[in-house]
DNA sequence: ACGACGGCCCTCG
DNA sequence: ACGAGGGCCGTCG
């Protein structure tokens, strides 16, 4: 059905984002035709398994701030960090620059 | 089958 | 700027 494609469509968005890029779980929502299950992406993310291959640590809250992650969000912001966001206080600095638009 | 629980989002005040 | 409240939806027990 559509919920069994709906994380398969979730994590492949997901591949797509580019290393020190930003996308919005609304975002995705929208992105894979379900505008109002910006929750339930993250409900999808939250099993992901294959954290190397599929990089769910790009994906934030609507407002700059980092939201939540399998491994910890202190874990999620070194490695956005990392990759060369800037982070202050808990929120992504100079947001819709990082922000990959679709 | 059902109800609770989230890696959320938007609208007020 | 900031918290509270309501809405939404897939997943799991």
């Amino acid at each position: 059905m559509a919920s069994k494609n709906f994380s398969q469509r979730v994590l492949a968005f997901c591949q797509r984002i580019p290393r020190g890029r930003v996308c919005t779980y609304g975002q995705i929502a929208r992105a894979i035709g379900r505008p109002q299950a910006a929750r339930a992406v993250g409900s999808a993310l939250r099993k992901n398994k294959y954290l190397i291959k599929i990089p769910c640590h790009r994906i934030v809250l609507s407002d700059g701030r980092i939201g939540n992650y399998q491994k910890g969000r202190r874990r999620k912001m070194k490695l956005l960090e990392s990759e060369g966001v800037k982070i202050e206080r808990g929120r992504i600095i100079e947001f819709d620059k990082y922000l990959f638009k679709v």
